[in-house]
DNA sequence: TGCGCTATGTTCGGTTTCGTACCAATATTC
DNA sequence: GAATATTGGTACGAAACCGAACATAGCGCA
């Protein structure tokens, strides 16, 4: 899974299958940052000023219905980028992005992106070509939603995770993933604690250790893969 | 809601959003094809040889995870376009698109759209925007999917299927309704019960008629209504 | 060390939804 | 118009999940 065989000195994955001269492009208005937990990386309905390359942590696509209710509908790591909504050509989307694990990465003005991905075809296309990644994420959790017991869509949430970080850890509490997952809390220490008995994951305070990827993916059944297969046949 | 405002020759949305110029671009390639119910419109992970813009009618994008097990994720009608892979840029998808709802539209070659898109860059704002909606579109239906009732996502769908046919008639068998809002048909029926009982819907034999728009909407809740005034935003 | 806070474990009754089955009503076919 | 197929209405026990509450355990800090 990991993919180390081209060096380079990103662990983003769209920064490292970015053509030379589109790098070139974006590397000099990259500036790195480190990413706090909570760290609003957009805001519903407002002008989204930068897009962030994650090197490490994960980000939380999250709707927001009402003020107090809101479900997490995607995921961005270092396989990824945030502002989806500029890559589309849109300054601003209803939905909330935020940090959901800490991490680190490289902001760029989405005005500077902008102009890139209107000057170069190549450059346009790998975006595009993630935006359609994108979509095909949010369409198995769409399906996932309705079809998946908690139990596997905890397991199909911690290998999207595990993509994302690639580190076996896993920090969060399970109120955070009974939001992730869109079940409440004690439902998520159920699950937890029904996998961990399995042996697929050990469980600690704040702390979930992935211990057996493939028996996770064999109970996350096929609303695990299938979109992930397609990232790899479009940039991995 | 209905956008009669400019009466053109389209009701497809998109068509009549394109500037003069795009619309020369593509009009000599746009045939005029009858879409009968089940009729296909992309099948999954093959090559997507055309795009049609409805003029009447529903298709489902469908996310087929086992042959046996399949679930709806997004509805395209006259507000849009198939074929959302080519425009981002893929020629395929691991989802199948099919008429929910027989109708009309135009189809054009895949091919012609990917150059129209590459040589207009207004003509690829417009459809950008139009995958963005899309996005939109997926994202809250994952959200409702996981925390609406299976009555508020019935009400959720009824609507979404009116702005896209402009019709107060929606001719699906409870079974299919079943498929598209993610329940059995069982409970379909009962839903389907307790939205006429409150005179929001009139139910007969293969078919719902919209009594009451906003008590639907009502009744939807916030998971009805985001998504579609970001799409008026972009596109209406 | 011990206090207090946060997170986890567990339980309970109640509701929703499921799977399934069976019957009734409405088309369709002959 | 009778026979057949399709669709809709309803019921049932079982399972999943909920909201809420409360007890326990890990952790930071005074």
């Amino acid at each position: 899974m990991a993919r180390q065989d081209s060096p380079g000195k990103y662990r983003n994955q769209l920064l490292r299958a970015l053509a030379v001269e589109d790098l070139a492009r974006l590397e000099p208005h990259l500036k790195s940052v480190a990413l706090a937990l909570r760290t609003p990386l957009e805001q519903p309905n407002r002008s989204v000023a930068d897009l962030y390359f994650l090197e490490e942590g994960i980000a939380s696509v999250v709707v927001v219905t009402t003020p107090a209710s809101k479900g997490e509908v995607g995921l961005v790591g270092r396989e990824g980028v945030s502002g989806l909504c500029v890559l589309l050509g849109d300054n601003r989307t209803p939905h909330s992005v935020y940090m959901q694990l800490s991490g680190k990465g490289f902001r760029i003005e989405a005005d500077v992106m902008r102009m890139a991905l209107e000057q170069s075809t190549s450059l346009r296309t790998l975006f595009l070509r993630y935006a359609h990644s994108f979509v095909l994420q949010l369409s198995h959790t769409a399906a996932a939603n309705v079809n998946a017991p908690v139990e596997r869509r905890l397991a199909r949430w911690l290998l999207m995770a595990h993509d994302r970080i690639g580190n076996n850890e896993i920090t969060l509490t399970h109120e955070f993933l009974g939001l992730m997952i869109g079940t409440r809390r004690a439902g998520v220490t159920e699950a937890v604690r029904a996998l961990a008995k399995r042996g697929l994951i050990r469980a600690t305070r704040g702390n979930i250790l992935l211990l057996d990827r493939r028996g996770l993916e064999t109970q996350a059944g096929r609303f695990y893969g299938i979109a992930e297969a397609e990232y790899r046949r479009l940039i991995g």
